[in-house]
DNA sequence: AGGCTCTAGGTAATCGATTACACGAGCTCG
DNA sequence: CGAGCTCGTGTAATCGATTACCTAGAGCCT
């Protein structure tokens, strides 16, 4: 492939002068159309290496993603890509798979590739990795889930005023023994959906105890199923289910079905991520949407303004109830 | 960031020494101690934007995704991810979203990379990036569809012995009024898909005359519902209908519902690719399923083989039938 | 005309690694 | 005992760009 020597040469002026003209610094007419001329005729592309080796300057983020195969977190990796794409900057994505440790090699080779900066949403409850990339210097923005111990801004959706809205509407249909399925204990982001729901629903005088709230061993499937399956076990079934992840809710509902019991009319069912087939399950299923692409977006403006100095901190968008009819009652509209 | 030239003093070396110790070429017990001593003490990780520069290798390779929201290039995206990592590569997904100028604003990128292999399940009918990639040296393997015209191996999946088995699932079941939609028109993965059920079905004496079929406008929800609004709207509504992406039999499904149909007593329903939920429709679809993973890692050996001028040539995986109740009498088992 | 500023463009250092080549020390062997 | 090895290590070239610094000439002023 042809280099910035080659085009120098075919051009008649030196390297600098290429190099001039493609990033736009200082030359003029004349020289300017031999050089463009020549790059044309060769075919010319500069290699990124070189310059990235030269300027310090990558040109890439990474992004860590904690299961590329939840459709939530897929739309969230296609919004962060599209927006770093149309800034100018191309995207590293890492899978973790739920994996810390897989989590913690990615980070690593990200590191050594000496990106620009890094989104992560963690798996587990974060890892010895990213203290790490905080002590490189290399800009760090958590994305969706927070870390414990990691000074870093983090981008999420708020679900406080959803929660609120979730609340009512059960009370209103006069579901009174509500539960919960949240991601394995310890995650942030489980303890806190919890604590939102069960304060939401205690403005209407609704109690949510210790043994409706079942922890998943997973955020899979599997894990959602499972506790469904528990639920259903105790002595009073609960009348109305959140699960707090868009596949746990998919187990959950799995579990429903293979009792033989039926949504809403048994048990009401309430999922977090508003992911697309939502719509059109039977019935389609009331949600708690967050604004994905959003949260992709604002990531990725605060990590450009980490790494390019300017201040920024942590962000909330509001996630909204999105109702159906998996409570009951079709909304009147 | 700690740099060789910082290693190399800090151990009482030179540099050359300090990187033969890294790559394992020759040094010896007590200078290497050294070394790796001076290593751990400043943390020191080798720059790979200066190593990718002076050995002309990246350990990169690139993937381009016709649309990665789809649930089976997720999938795939995730098996290329993990075959590629654990052979020591990284992974830089691009997005085409199904549009081709994306695609080949993704591939310029990774060219001016020098990503050392590429990997591409082309967006529409290629593109004319595709050729300046054979142009370039850079080695190619298609995944999942041909682009014609362009000399790479593919690498995907064979669907006559499904399609096969197909015709004659719905042969047994007494349908006799099959369509299909396939995608846009004159995309090989469309047409070939075509014949082969139209193949299979003549071995059964069935017909499948154009009017019932029907191509999609894109590989989208709306561009199945729109071709099952179609398919239904036809003097004798078919009695069996085949979708050849799960996004656009999403979209059927959601039309056949809309109209009060019921699948399958008054339509049969079949999808391509196996994605999780389509277990959990109701009724769980019967789908011709793809090895998916497996298409990702033999994709990933054969660019292998190519980067390293091992001959390779294309690969063909057979997918098969998997029968749920979407076309009538669960499978007895 | 001499001196000044301004501009275009060349020369060479630089980024951080790998690696060809050279060199000296310690062996073996005739 | 010295020629010839091998082995470990250092010196310096190299990958392909960017950019600080310098030079030459043009234009302008007094």
């Amino acid at each position: 492939m042809a280099n910035i020597k080659d085009v120098a040469e075919r051009a008649g002026v030196s390297v600098a002068t290429v190099s001039r003209v493609l990033n736009g610094h200082s030359p003029v007419a004349e020289t300017r159309e031999r050089v463009l001329a020549a790059v044309r005729e060769l075919g010319y592309r500069p290699n990124n290496v070189a310059r990235a080796l030269r300027t310090a300057r990558t040109g890439a983020l990474g992004l860590i993603i904690s299961d590329l195969t939840n459709p939530f977190f897929t739309e969230l990796a296609d919004a962060v890509e599209d927006e770093a794409r149309s800034l100018g900057y191309s995207l590293i994505i890492g899978n973790a798979g739920e994996r810390p440790e897989q989590q913690d090699d990615h980070i690593r080779t990200l590191l050594d590739r000496r990106i620009d900066g890094l989104l992560v949403s963690s798996a587990g409850t974060g890892s010895a990795m990213l203290g790490e990339v905080v002590g490189s210097g290399t800009p760090l923005v958590l994305l969706d889930r927070t870390v414990p111990g990691i000074d870093a801004p983090c981008v999420r959706a708020d679900g406080r005023a959803a929660m609120t809205d979730l609340a009512a509407h059960l009370a209103a249909l006069g579901r009174r023994r509500p539960a919960i399925i949240v991601a394995p204990a310890g995650t942030p982001t489980g303890d806190e959906r919890l604590d939102l729901f069960r304060t939401a629903l205690a403005a209407h005088g609704i109690g949510l105890p210790d043994e409706r709230v079942g922890a998943a061993h997973d955020l899979q499937h599997t894990g959602g199923r499972r506790v469904m399956s528990d639920l259903l076990d105790l002595p009073q079934r609960p009348d109305a289910v959140l699960a707090t992840d868009n596949l746990m809710a998919l187990g959950a509902m799995d579990e429903l079905k293979a009792r033989g019991l039926r949504v809403p009319d048994d048990v009401a069912l309430v999922s977090y991520d508003d992911v697309p087939w939502f719509a059109h399950t039977d019935p389609p299923l009331t949600v708690i949407a967050q604004p994905t692409r959003e949260l992709g977006r604002v990531a990725v403006h605060t990590l450009l303004a980490r790494i390019e100095g300017r201040p920024a901190g942590s962000v909330l968008l509001p996630a909204r109830l999105v109702t159906r009819r998996s409570c009951g009652e079709p909304p009147a509209h």
